[in-house]
DNA sequence: CTAGAATGCGAGTGAATGCTCACATTGACA
DNA sequence: TGTCAATGTGAGCATTCACTCGCATTCTAG
């Protein structure tokens, strides 16, 4: 299918300079990939826009895919993380405003960026990543499958694990579509009303 | 963002011969797609696979997008026809019918080929058919909104437009995954199941 | 201060590949 | 059968681009 190739850096910086190198590309690499696509965002292009030069691109990412494979990488771990710490948060929470809060949640980093957000996403395939999406995938679903088995004599579902995977994918669609495809609905009230209520109504609890 | 390029056939074939020609071509190139990804899919690999001339793919195609193109074009086309005739087919139907209907029908439009329509699902932004897209898209949510529309006094909906909105995204994304990530849960009884259940509660309807 | 390590440089190489074009073959129609 | 248009062919051109390598500069430790 996709050419695997390895995306883990050649070398790691110890001095300051090098670091600020490291991050000039990352940056650029974010910058060119907006701006030009993934097809347009050529190594040198990176280079130039880093202001470093194609050499010193190539001591720290062994190819090209590398390069939008630490980005990819890196905007999953914030992801996780945010969605780790939240889902903690949120089991001690009532029902009703725990889904409030975990859907403001998805909103809010959806929002962040949405246009380098919408190439990484597209360009997971292609670099390989898409095991790492399936982790945040799979601890998402597990995380929310314990709450729901956890607080499941307040709730009318019948397979907590059907429901989890349901509820991930219907809730994680609709910020992803009103991000991507309608950025003026991010945020908009109504969409997150509505997306609280699909999520209560199915439960069999009252909204918050 | 992606270099836009002209994707409309080069010349139309009139003859037998050169229908059966595009016909190779195309069907090759959802061969090498699917087997190579869209970097591998060259067009001299796909004129080979086709048993044609490099020369006379490019009598037929501008250039290696139109071939993916006319793919998507095709795809989407049928998905547009099929969601076209089975809404209709679902106006006249008790809700919770019409809800498993639908459903059904997403399901299996997914299953269908599953690993070429994930390839053009992910080639859609390359190639510049989102347009293509968001019309089906458009198409749907349109439907929908009209007939939740002419079924309100059934439901308890505040916003026919929204909640098509939240219903067609959350159906389209359980679907998808279903056929993406977890080939073994398209046409588990389970989920649709359960996905007849968060519409239904969601509408305030009976299941069916 | 100095030696060697770390970092930075960028012209150039090699390979891939989209696409052209000059020519060959086939079909339609008189 | 002859002629012209439609169709088919594939060697190779032109370009793009990932990546290397030999050398220059900067840092650090003793």
């Amino acid at each position: 299918m996709y050419r695997q190739v390895k995306t883990t850096p050649r070398k790691r910086p110890t001095q300051e300079r090098s670091r600020g190198t490291v991050d000039a590309i990352l940056v650029a690499t974010a910058r060119v990939l907006v701006k030009y696509g993934f097809d347009g965002c050529t190594t040198n292009a990176v280079a130039t826009a880093a202001g470093v030069s194609i050499g010193s691109l190539y001591q720290y990412f062994p190819n090209k895919e590398a390069l939008v494979a630490a980005l990819i990488e890196h905007h999953i771990e914030e992801m996780t993380k945010s969605v780790l710490s939240e889902l903690t948060r949120v089991a001690a929470l009532p029902i009703a405003q725990g889904v409030r809060a975990v859907i403001e949640l998805m909103m809010r980093a959806h929002a962040v960026e949405p246009e380098l957000h919408r190439v990484l996403t597209e360009q997971v395939p292609r670099v390989g990543r898409l095991a790492k999406l399936r982790e945040l995938d799979a601890i998402s679903h597990r995380m929310i499958a314990g709450l729901l088995s956890a607080r499941r004599a307040e709730l009318s579902i019948r397979d907590p694990d059907v429901s989890a995977y349901i509820l991930v994918a219907a809730i994680e669609a609709i910020t992803h579509r009103a991000a991507i495809l309608a950025p003026e609905r991010v945020g908009d009230p109504r969409v997150i009303d509505e997306a609280c209520l699909l999520v209560t109504r199915y439960l069999g609890v009252a909204d918050g």
